[in-house]
RNA sequence: GCCGAAGUAGCUCAACGGUAGAGCAAGUGAUUUGUAAUCACUAGGUUGGGGGUUCGAUUCCCUUCUUCGGCUCCA
């Protein structure tokens, strides 16, 4: 048991070896996937450290008088000072401090290569070494404008140009640059010590595509050389942790150019999880009351122009399929089909409310640049389901719902989560009215469990407010999974009814949620969240027997047979090769449990058990070691 | 789609104007093994596809597909 005091003075237990990576996974703080660095025992080290009983540890972003906002938004003035210096035909335009790092986007027409990084850094490290003070001064628009324009910056000047004229701006000079800034910034350059430009991207103007790509740099900076090198270290580890690369090496899954980009091909080890995963989803379903459904892949464009999708959502959708004059679609969501079981026949109150769910297979058109391993695809399977409900039923329902999404997720093992509100946006459908009713239900909701969100004014869907769950992979990229959103839209369009107690027709609300999202982006997060190593519960080999050498294979078959009557997965090596190679294989590929048959264990009935991140556990009894394994389940 | 980078054996990589190599994996044989790699041999490639330049292209150019990092978008 080891005991370590964490930063904000709680002490947590943890069984076993643990590692900073482990502890920093522990601590909520949306920072644990690649915490920047950790602090055992005051002292800096890497996160892949191990940890001795008794310590404390920080997991920290920075280690600065300055906060790492301010210190990289501060760098990021140096970086387009030294590109400017270097490149003086460019035309600076934005560069934010970011969740880690800086960028600065420059008007160029050249890309920037590698050995222009290196010469960039050489010189930000040259003008940090300057120790040039930053310093603030405040101009009237009008005065800042005339700069600007003489200094030919148009990007400067079109956002100035945008400022109401009698306001007072600011402007911060640090050597010989300028920059239009609100600030503040640290003391003097002299504070960065170590710079990395770590990746060059084309980014829009304003974030809008009508506009002029623009070149973006995207770094990081220190106070001190070892602080990056950890940082870097860190980065390292989280790029073994890629769920492609995991995919690859535990055979999980792969995409075949012959089929098509963001088509994903389920190999026997991930289509186990797969089914496991979904076997369990459709269990507690049942148990919560949902009614499962099946429904078609394709349906008419008749269909989807009364759902509207042809309309707002046309382009996210594959082209037509004419058959017989009639053009069909490959859909892009299940709602349509769903909705068209709930008006197959007249509804009444008692029914509701009333929960369809389906493993739906869906298909869109997602832009080739977009596409990113499991996490976005073209064809993927959403654990989607539709709520009708009375009003009066409303706020129960999502109660209901928090409860039922946040056991589900724990089953999985995941602890380090995001949760999002988003309200109603500008452009919207549906009475006012319905919308406060259906913001403070889910508001409510995560309130009474709880739990700590954040709000995204406006950032809700035209037909509704919505919760959504984002899980962060290993390199720190939030993914959303969960999304529980209401529907104005759809109740309308399909005109959906039920006659109420009083007898007459009452639209009811509808919701729509997904729990995992899509199970293809769900099991990318898994992979990455646990590192390939899996809760046992879904490892497709959960014992791998291994006999010391032919003559021990019976007893091997023995062993494998116990405890497949007892519902546990095992497989036997019965190749011909030394037990270390065996148990090399094994471990690389995560397998949990290792039994080793030889003479000794034949001979008292036992096995040596051996669990993958352990290490060796010695001999137990055949019954023992099942037990073992039958344990460690059941806590999962 | 846009800005960039890249595609060589199943995997990880090398060679770079003179028709491709290594390690691991695979196959065969020897070995019968005690907690993260036993040895030997064998086979494996129209260097993503198509076109061009050249006496000759994996290497240079064009085009297309795919992948990677971003932008935009989103489960």
């Amino acid at each position: 048991m080891l005991k370590i005091t964490l930063p904000d003075g709680s002490i947590r237990e943890f069984e076993g070896a643990v590692s900073a990576h482990d502890v920093a996974l522990d601590i909520s703080e949306g920072l644990a996937r690649v915490a920047l660095a950790a602090r055992i025992n005051d002292k800096l080290c890497d996160l892949s450290e191990m940890i001795e009983e008794d310590s404390t540890v920080s997991i920290i972003t920075f280690k600065s008088d300055e906060g790492p906002e301010i210190f990289w938004h501060s760098s990021a003035h140096i970086m387009a000072q030294a590109v400017q210096e270097l490149f003086p035909n460019v035309k600076v335009t934005i560069g934010p401090a970011i969740e880690n790092g800086f960028y600065y986007d420059f008007d160029i027409d050249e890309a920037f290569t590698e050995a222009d990084l290196e010469k960039i850094e050489k010189k930000m490290l040259e003008i940090a070494k300057g120790k040039h003070a930053y310093t603030r001064e405040e101009l009237p628009r009008n005065e800042a404008l005339k700069m600007f324009q003489e200094m030919d910056e148009p990007y400067k000047v079109e956002i100035l140009s945008e400022i109401p004229e009698e306001e007072t701006i600011s402007v911060y000079k640090q050597d010989k640059f300028v920059d239009l800034c609100r600030g503040p910034h640290m003391q003097n350059t002299g504070l960065l010590k170590a710079v990395k430009l770590l990746k060059t991207s084309g980014a829009y103007w304003r974030g809008d595509e009508k506009n002029k790509m623009l070149k973006r740099i995207y770094g990081i900076s220190f106070p001190s050389k070892k602080e990056l090198k950890v940082y870097l270290n860190n980065l390292e580890e989280a790029k073994k942790r890629d769920h492609r690369k995991l995919g690859k090496e535990l055979d999980l899954f792969s995409v075949s150019d012959d089929i098509g980009a963001g088509l994903i091909l389920w190999h026997p080890n991930g289509a186990m999880m797969r089914h496991l995963i979904e076997s369990f989803w459709k269990e507690e379903h049942i148990k919560s009351g949902y009614k499962l459904v099946y429904t078609p892949h394709i349906g008419k464009s008749t269909l989807w122009e009364t759902s509207g999708h042809l309309g707002f959502y046309n382009e996210g959708m594959f082209s037509a399929i004419e058959v017989e004059g009639q053009d069909y679609y490959l859909k892009p969501m299940n709602c349509p089909f769903h909705i068209a079981i709930y008006n197959s026949t007249k509804r009444s109150y008692r029914e509701l409310p009333l929960r369809l769910g389906e493993l739906g297979t869906v298909y869109r058109y997602e832009r080739s640049g977009t596409l990113h391993g499991l996490m976005r695809v073209r064809g993927f399977t959403q654990d989607d389901a539709h709520i009708i409900c009375t009003p009066e039923q409303l706020d129960g329902e999502v109660e209901r719902l928090i409860d039922f999404s946040l056991n589900i997720l724990k089953k999985f093992g995941f602890k380090d989560m995001d949760i999002y509100l988003s309200t109603k946006p500008e452009k919207s459908v549906g009475e006012d009215a319905d919308w406060e009713k259906a913001t403070e239900s889910l508001r409510k909701s995560i309130e009474k469990a709880g739990l700590e969100y954040k709000v995204d004014e406006g950032g809700g869907a035209f037909y509704g407010p919505k919760i959504d769950i984002k899980i962060k992979d290993a390199l720190n990229r939030s993914w959303q999974c969960t999304t529980i959103q209401f529907d104005f839209n759809l109740s309308t369009r399909f005109d959906m009814e039920y006659i109420g107690a009083d007898n007459q027709p009452h639209r009811p609300f509808m919701l729509h949620r997904a729990l995992l999202g899509s199970i293809e982006r769900f099991f990318g997060t898994l992979i990455e969240y646990h590192a390939g190593n899996f809760p046992v519960w879904l490892c497709p080999v959960q014992v791998q027997v291994l006999p010391i050498s032919d003559q021990y294979i019976d007893y091997a078959k023995e062993i494998q047979d116990k405890l497949l009557q007892a519902g546990i997965r095992a497989d036997i090596d019965m190749r011909d090769e030394r037990i270390g190679y065996k148990i090399r294989e094994a471990e690389m590929k995560k397998i949990p449990y290792m039994f080793i048959a030889g003479g000794k264990e034949k001979e008292n009935g036992t096995v040596s058990v051996r669990r993958h991140t352990k290490g060796d556990l010695g001999a137990l009894s055949v019954e023992d070691a099942l037990k073992a394994v039958k344990d460690e389940l059941d806590s999962e």
